[in-house]
DNA sequence: GTGGCACCTAAGCGCTTGCTCACCCTCCGG
DNA sequence: CCGGAGGGTGAGCAAGCGCTTAGGTGCCAC
């Protein structure tokens, strides 16, 4: 099991800089996703990294400051997907699609990095917790954003926004749970898949997806 | 934290015999759900049920084997629900909707216990998990059942019933991570919501209303 | 009354855990 | 050639883990 194995060919990861301490928290990604971080020991993070268990912690003062730069960016970059996608010019309806492709695309192709940033919260510490928290109620502002707009325009025929809101973004989630690389749907795949679902589930009129049926 | 706190005010574990034995489950699905199963340890378990840690031992050879039983017997209960749904009456679209809403309105009630059936599958032992991951392939074929019927009746409209199968499953499914007694949805509302936007997935024409198109 | 049984506990064993500490490299400016 | 600093190690501590074992207690048939 190599770095570059699953979807780590993601140079991310960059904005972690002393060398050795990337090596840890990528070794740590792997690991969290693999057996879950309470499952996970410090020995075999180390080890994944080439390190005695001592090394981790000139790096990071615990194992769960581990965990926590880990979710930090990878909310960060889940909540940059979506406000770019938000931002973006075109109809709400092309919007919506491009978040969601991208949002979900990202989901599958780094679902290591998205399983340890969208399951572990729970193990964060609650100050670490609250901080992760406040970013995942933009990312739910950003989508419901979109689809109020949507609704506003005429767009889309949605009764209950802040439920719809919370579907898609589940929906979406938990893309990380399931998806894997032995599957046979690549990301971009999985991605127009759920962007059509979730243009369905607004009740989008068809506005540039020309699907002429039968 | 008392044992009709959340929903299981729900007889079910009355097959779980004798008494202490199932005292003792209902506490591990109280503890795996809040802290989740690596976290849990076997003195908080047998605490929760009342018991010295020892006790456990009598009536559990593991800890695992705790978790193995709830996790069959909630799946056998999920699966259960869906095959109900699908071999009932009515048409595609009224037993999708069926099917989602008991499905969901279950995840929402017994969030607790679906949180732990629905995410600690790792945990299992191989061949415990082999056995449950058949009993998600059932659930899986009956939705898809459900689905593939809809669109030979043309019902639906779905380009990819494999796909949309997975995706409304992971949808209900989700459900058990994010809903919360806290929140202000009951576990109906939220099965309606859910049974509404999955028809609009399958592109489900209001069955009552026979349009004939075009 | 007594033996057998089902159930439960106090104590603790062997091991692993997160984390620390004393020490050792290698590099580099003066 | 030296001295200090940053990055690393081997050994190990205190605590907590899953699980075991020896023994106690109430109950019931006989």
């Amino acid at each position: 099991m190599d770095s570059a194995a699953d979807g780590s060919g993601y140079q991310a990861w960059s904005e972690v800089t002393p060398d050795a301490a990337r090596r840890l928290l990528v070794a740590a990604v792997e690991a969290f996703a693999e057996r879950g971080y309470h499952a996970t020991t410090t020995r075999d993070i180390a080890g994944r990294a080439g390190m005695s268990p001592a090394a981790l912690y000139i790096h990071y003062k615990t194992k769960e400051e581990l965990l926590h730069r880990i979710s930090r960016i990878g909310h960060d970059k889940a909540l940059e997907i979506l406000e770019t996608a938000a931002a973006g010019p075109g109809t709400a309806a092309e919007r919506l699609d491009a978040a969601v492709r991208s949002f979900v695309g990202w989901h599958a192709a780094h679902h290591t990095t998205a399983r340890v940033v969208q399951y572990e919260l729970d193990a964060l510490a609650p100050e670490h917790r609250g901080e992760i928290v406040a970013l995942r109620r933009e990312s739910d502002a950003a989508v419901r954003r979109i689809i109020a707009e949507g609704v506003g325009a005429g767009e889309f025929d949605v009764p209950d926004v802040p439920g719809t809101t919370l579907a898609v973004l589940s929906l979406c989630i938990d893309v990380a749970r399931w998806f894997s690389t032995a599957g046979h749907r690549t990301p971009d795949e999985v991605g127009a898949l759920y962007a059509d679902l979730v243009l369905r589930m607004v009740g989008a009129r068809p506005a540039a997806v020309p699907v002429v049926q039968k």
